[in-house]
DNA sequence: TGTCAGCCTTTTCATAGATA
DNA sequence: TATCTATGAAAAGGCTGACA
């Protein structure tokens, strides 16, 4: 059991070399410096007991930002030239890209349970009565707590945007031989991920999903910081008022930082 | 703020010789 | 013969500073 334990660790830390390499475009010899550096952060909080762990069995992100607090992390940081932050900083953003790939392929797997609905023309015709009863469901993926989407919900949200993508009607794809109307595909505005955030209301409403065609949900999910930040100023406008009617209270920074966008 | 080359220091490992 | 110790080479770690 232990010996699995530490290939899983030995694998999110090649999985996470392989990212620097391909994804970053850093060169081997400065990763194996990274490597190196975030083992010694490692140890320096084993030994102060600030952790009892790996750092690689960490899947939060914001555990992994605390850790640059550390009064000897920043001693030994500050004379290392931020040696030791830079690879923190790397991680910090691997797992948030990890976190980004889970949500596209849920995503993928609501609009599957989508399509399903709306070909069902007696399903279709009662979605709107059956979206009422709702409350969000978590479910176990890997490691990580992710919120079910309800597909009901989703369905109705792109019945109200007539098939037609929310960034403009223009966009228009193909007849999905599912549903016989303009292919789009359902995207929560307010990733599905921050519901823990949202305790007292549920996200997983027809407000905050969006109808997107394949090429606005594509790029919602990897385009440049400052397409994706043009697209959610105009869905945050769009969207905004109708989200605190429902009482989810977001602002558009919250939201770009939701998305990473750094502004 | 991040990358990286380069230099210095420390650690690890292999090998040979000394000793019990 | 087995074990310990010294030594040198190689690898890894730590740090600096230039540059983008």
């Amino acid at each position: 059991m232990k010996k699995i334990e530490n290939l899983k660790n030995a694998d999110i830390e090649a999985d996470f070399a392989k990212w620097l390499l391909l994804n970053r475009g850093i060169k081997e010899v400065t990763i194996k410096k990274y490597l190196g550096a975030i083992r010694t952060v490692e140890n320096i909080l084993n030994n102060n007991e600030h952790l009892t762990t790996k750092i690689f069995e960490i899947s939060d992100p914001e555990l992994i930002k605390s850790f640059k607090n550390n009064k000897e992390v920043q001693e030994i940081d500050k004379r290392g030239n931020r040696m030791y932050t830079v690879p923190l900083n790397h991680y910090i953003k691997f797992l948030y890209y990890l976190k980004e790939i889970n949500e596209e392929s849920l995503d993928d797997q609501l609009n599957r349970e989508v399509e399903d609905i709306l070909m069902n023309n007696e399903l279709r015709k009662t979605t709107l009565k059956m979206s009422k009863i709702s409350t969000p469901t978590e479910m176990f993926v890997t490691k990580t707590n992710y919120y079910k989407r309800n597909p009901i919900k989703a369905a109705n949200a792109l019945i109200l945007a007539n098939f037609n993508c929310e960034i403009s009607s223009e966009h228009k794809t193909f007849i999905s031989r599912k549903t016989g109307e303009n292919f789009v595909e359902a995207h929560h505005l307010i990733p599905m991920n921050q519901q823990k955030n949202y305790l007292e209301v549920n996200i997983d409403v027809e407000e905050n999903i969006i109808a997107l065609c394949p090429n606005c949900h594509r790029m919602i999910h990897g385009g440049k910081e400052f397409e994706v930040s043009t697209l959610l100023n105009d869905l945050w406008q769009m969207r905004n008022e109708g989200l605190i009617n429902k009482g989810i209270n977001i602002s558009l920074d919250k939201l770009k930082k939701m998305y990473f966008i750094a502004e």
